[in-house]
DNA sequence: TTGAAAGCGCTACCAT
DNA sequence: ATGGTAGCGCTTTCAA
């Protein structure tokens, strides 16, 4: 009578869904030998392991993923908050966070952003879904949001945040390092006239990137760089190019804060002012995004080590799990300047 | 006694979470009262359901997800499978497909793919995440596969498959049609030696864009296009390109099945093959994607039109709901050929 | 309008 | 090794 019930209601869209009940009674076991079947096998002879098993690919059974994650206080999701698709960086980042994340049994559900208030949004959401871990990757993170998210129980990783005196966990470059390096390449080069193309405004790794230029010239004496504002977009990454042509005299070496910032400000160049790469005009990247090693970009840049910096996340999020210290874990990791056909190399010169 | 016993339990990770119960003894009504409160308000007084949020807010209470999906059988979640980020139009669609399902409330599960069992295996997890509906970004997706899953109840949206004979619910634009139009397009041009660089071998859509270009060109009775593939890659595109030019007498005009591949091939013809494109070569790509109209590449191409394609997507999806008729759905939508400075435009010729 | 009670499908802890 | 049982936190009848 009582197993008849089980799951008789004909409420549910559509077919009724395998239970682990069903599986059971197939198999002439109880439903906790069910259980743990799919449980690793720990607790059950193979034999009826082998048995409970084919029986729940004939039935086409799959364990309630929703169901088990009520239980045992792991939903098996992270969430990744991200935004700005446009940039080549940042998808790779995903493409290769989300296989990153499913090798480990973390499933990522994924929230698109633009503003502040949609990153408020997106953590209310994922906190819901009790997610195990989550990855922010966008500009846009407030500092407090991230600082009551560690506290209320789930793990907020920052990819690349303001890291100035941040109480939460991240994972970032050394930005102020990089652009001292840019600032320091650049000079060797000869350069007197340079150029910065910012991201959007209040974006702490624009903020570093262009902190560290800026003090390493005036530790060089060098004057202030001419600036532009780019978005962190292409087209932004073009609209400061031509402004930062108009100026006289005009910068012979433009850093940009980012790839796509500097694919932009490179097109706009060759093709709006007539300027030759490197010739005229030496353009700098960041990132190291797939498109900067295009020949026909071929972009001077800082390689931010995508991969590292997803290993020591999910190492974060990790260690952060159940017995958690409650204490922010920051990494910062180190980047490297890679020289290509959009400044004149060092071996040119001279 | 027993309220004190509800959720007193110390496991579980970091601080224990806020639950309906604790909001309802908090704001001395019943937990049910709670749950209506946040089911839109239905059943309770304002008054006591002001109180309720408030005290919800007060305790930081977030509703669980999973245990409301595992009750009401519908988890709120959609899965969207996707291979190759490095596609631009494919990343921009993800992006756009997400927030559109997030507006209607569901939040999509991500997972990225490359061969033929990560699809399969993707499958599997979005059903045990019992997701609402799923969306197949890949040209990896077996017709079997689909067929199965749509029978088991959760509705497997394909987006661009191949479409000849498939038995399941899929989006896409009439690829054949395209096709012919860009032979009739680079035949009215003049071209006589063509080239098609394809995508994976097996993808639908490349095999559909393939039998228009090369029925409407034997409909004219011009020669068969020369051959090269591309992995639907910026890099296969380029090596694609390569080999096409090393035939004699070498094309005049290409017509690449994605933007990516389109945008290799540009790159290598004019910095290694020294080609003038497009006078001394013409490229038409596949998509519209978003680099497709930058200035360096300027791409004479077929539009998707993606944003309509996700709404019939959507539609398709939601109408599968809960009485589903079981019956797939197809939506075919027109493309368009948007023509750039990669070809010589029709009015620049005679 | 309100509260009590019955599960959703699973895991985990008991007994045996 | 195995089966019974008690929930995980919620929605949804059903009475009051």
């Amino acid at each position: 009578m009582k197993l008849l019930a089980k799951n008789a209601t004909g409420r549910g869209t559509g077919p009724a869904r395998v239970t682990a009940w069903q599986v059971a009674r197939r198999a002439k076991v109880s439903q906790s030998a069910v259980s743990r079947a799919f449980a690793g096998g720990a607790g059950v002879s193979s034999e009826t392991r082998d048995r409970i098993l084919a029986v729940a690919t004939e039935l086409g059974y799959q364990p309630n993923a929703l169901a088990r994650g009520l239980i045992t206080q792991r939903s098996g999701i992270a969430g990744v908050v991200i935004s700005d698709f446009g940039n080549p960086f940042l998808s790779a980042a995903v493409e290769r966070l989300s296989k990153r994340l499913g090798r480990i049994g973390l499933q990522p559900l994924l929230i698109a952003v633009d503003t502040e208030d949609d990153v408020r949004a997106a953590l209310s959401t994922l906190e819901q879904y009790r997610v195990d871990g989550c990855f922010v990757i966008s500009p846009h993170m407030p500092q407090k949001l991230a600082r009551r998210y560690h506290s209320v129980g789930t793990t907020v990783l920052m990819f690349n945040p303001q890291m100035t005196g941040l109480d939460a966990s991240f994972v970032s470059v050394d930005n102020v390092a990089a652009g001292r390096a840019v600032a320091d390449f650049l000079l060797d080069e000869g350069h007197v006239r340079l150029g910065y193309v910012h991201g959007p405004r209040g974006a702490g790794t624009d903020r570093d990137r262009y902190a560290g230029f800026v003090s390493r010239l005036e530790e060089r004496s060098a004057a202030r760089p001419a600036v532009g504002w780019g978005e962190y977009s292409y087209h932004g990454g073009a609209r400061a190019m031509k402004a930062l042509a108009a100026q006289s005299p005009r910068p012979t070496a433009v850093f940009c804060a980012s790839d796509i910032m500097a694919m932009g400000a490179m097109d706009v160049a060759r093709n709006a002012l007539d300027l030759a790469v490197p010739e005229d005009l030496s353009i700098v990247g960041f990132d190291d995004a797939p498109p900067a090693s295009w020949p026909s970009y071929d972009l001077t840049t800082i390689r931010q080590p995508m991969d590292a910096m997803i290993e020591a996340g999910i190492e974060i999020l990790l260690d952060a799990g159940p017995d958690r210290t409650n204490k922010p874990t920051q990494r910062i990791l180190d980047s490297e300047l890679v020289l290509r056909s959009s400044t004149l190399t060092p071996s040119a010169r001279s």
